[in-house]
DNA sequence: CTTAGCACTCCCGCGCCGGGAGTGCTAAAT
DNA sequence: ATTTAGCACTCCCGGCGCGGGAGTGCTAAG
């Protein structure tokens, strides 16, 4: 028995194995080994230090007579201290800041991010839609429509628009929309959402009895326009390029692909593992069964945090077999999140 | 040789063994056939029928000494004109009516009959989005951005909400914006979209000269904000449970079914399946190859246009392997399209 | 500690074989 | 003339055994 910190040796042979699989897929024997490690050392001492590793937990032989492949330790301290990444290729680069910072559409970039991501890696790209947490309100406008209902209009900040049907007690005359709509609007343009909703509680409150009618026509009406936020709408995401998942002889089990697939479309469980690495502040890896997601067994999720003016808004990563070539997606996933950040820097 | 028109007895004969196909999904014998059917015949006779049957092309044997499967073109004379539909299952019947009638939105109607459709059928269900033609201009609003960008928002119809970023020539100002929107309301609310968009350019042809600082600013603006409808946005369908498919044996090929994806993905091939499905007015199949695309070779479509006032705008259907209980999916098609024309029907 | 040698294990592809299912043909029966 | 029984034949499919190859662990020598 060795003591548990690997010595250079082991070390290096660990990597190279790593890298050998990842490589061509196929479990590797002391043989290779020797030979592609540049150590001179010969098959049978390899040997000895591959049993350690297996002993060791990094890696294990899927049966008695085969090479050996790496276990999720085994990748985990590969990605943690073996791994040398590359540079990102200067084409890539190129397209992606061409694509990404391109466009001065916001939501484009997002869409192009996740689709270059998968495109560079030919896995599947994911990106979790920014959290837009100050929006001041703008502007609201209401029209009024058949049935006692009313379409209501919120503008927040630059221009993000949201609209919204409403059920009323009665029907509203147009005119009386337009001065409820101008009331609202010299009231609380440019509030914080959430401030807005809070003065208009303690508007209703205190002046139950005295309000005129223009007033609790606008009060009544605003409250329900702003009354809770979409619960669900901005807590999304975007996948691109599934589809290539299916190339994957590691995913051939159709079942396992499916409920995978499945969870791509509920959305629910990849958002929550994505909000789970927005809290670290770089390059974040789940490998395997680490994800503690079950669907996600046998696949690596890489990811990075994107930010608009310093805070993290944002997680945008690759999902791809465990096999997968961290070298080069590692870079990828990171510059696409550093040149995103940038694109959606508020214009000066 | 026969002739080419069947008798009622090898149509019996194919009737029933498209069905047992169907069900069992493996190659029907002579003597399965013959227990089957509820002519009392030997295997020996029912033999020859089947060679008959073969001769014409209806079914083939997969190999020398297997049973018979239909071909497409036995599949097409068995929905054609042997095929005895099923009612529909009353709870079903009642989801649909709830999930899709009940709600009063109509993109949610339309989600949910794609959906209800996938689920019932247990493949894919596919939906186009209803063309809308007859836009008529309610309201149009403007609001200055910086750097010469102005937000326009556009109000159709009820409560059909559409708003886009211009760049400008110059910047304008608030008051500026809403003397132009005051006057292009006056104008223009409840004309047809394209009648505005005629108008607007006669009027800028002719009085050139003559117009004052504020039509021409309102006539500048208001021809980018109707300039060209977003060209691909209404050309667009919704899927649901595509992974559904990935449960069918027949869908074991992983390079045909991701390209069957990927198709999905682009929406395009799709797209032009079900436009031209549009003209028929009532269920439409394709069979296999019949649809003319090659990645739904193995698949079936079955559509069914759905109306709002008597004219066609969009087909809903169901997309999964050729061998599917065309008795059961065709009823539930065919209603879904109903009540989904149904719930469609503008209010009073 | 490293290495050569060696016996051993296990996978994998191959060919073989026998059973089963179903056919086509022929000749007899209706 | 059609239907049917009988029969030989074809083909798929699963199981089996076999040999080769790759790789291991152990032992003993360097």
């Amino acid at each position: 028995m060795i003591s548990s910190a690997l010595n250079p040796r082991a070390q290096q042979l660990l990597k190279t194995l790593v890298e050998s699989y990842i490589h061509d897929g196929q479990p590797v024997g002391s043989r290779t080994l020797a030979r592609t490690s540049k150590l001179e050392l010969s098959p049978a001492t390899v040997r000895n230090v591959m049993s350690d590793l297996e002993e060791l937990g990094y890696i294990h032989a899927p049966h008695t007579s085969a090479g050996r492949i790496p276990t999720v330790q085994g990748y985990r301290l590969f990605v943690d201290s073996l791994l040398t990444v590359k540079k990102i290729r200067q084409n890539e680069l190129l397209t992606l800041e061409a694509h990404i910072q391109g466009t001065g559409d916001a939501d484009r970039a997002l869409t192009q991010a996740s689709s270059l991501l998968s495109e560079f890696t030919a896995m599947a790209g994911v990106i979790s839609l920014p959290k837009r947490e100050s929006r001041a309100l703008r502007q609201i406008e209401f029209l009024p429509l058949s049935n006692q209902r009313v379409l209501a209009i919120l503008i927040f900040n630059e221009k993000e628009v949201q609209n919204r049907v409403l059920q009323t007690e009665r029907d509203y005359s147009e005119s009386e929309l337009q001065e409820a709509a101008n009331y609202l609007n010299a009231t609380f343009a440019g509030k914080e959402l959430s401030e807005v909703r809070r003065s208009l509680l303690k508007e209703m409150e205190s002046d139950k009895e005295n309000l005129d009618r223009l007033m609790s026509t606008a009060l009544a009406i605003a409250s329900q326009a702003l009354a809770d936020e979409e619960p669900e709408d901005n807590e999304d995401i975007l996948v691109a390029g599934q589809t290539n998942l299916m190339t994957y002889s590691e995913m051939a089990d159709m079942e396992k692909l499916r409920q995978l697939f499945e969870a791509f479309g509920q959305k629910r469980d990849i958002l929550h593992l994505l909000d789970r690495c927005m809290s670290a502040d770089g390059i974040q890896i789940y490998i395997g069964e680490e994800s503690g997601h079950e669907v996600l067994d046998g696949c690596s999720v890489v990811t990075a945090p994107y930010k608009v003016e310093d805070e993290v808004v944002g997680v945008l990563g690759v999902i791809g077999p465990t096999r997968m070539a961290y070298d080069r997606v590692i870079p990828i996933v990171d510059v696409t999140a550093q040149i995103l950040s940038a694109a959606l820097k508020p214009q000066q």
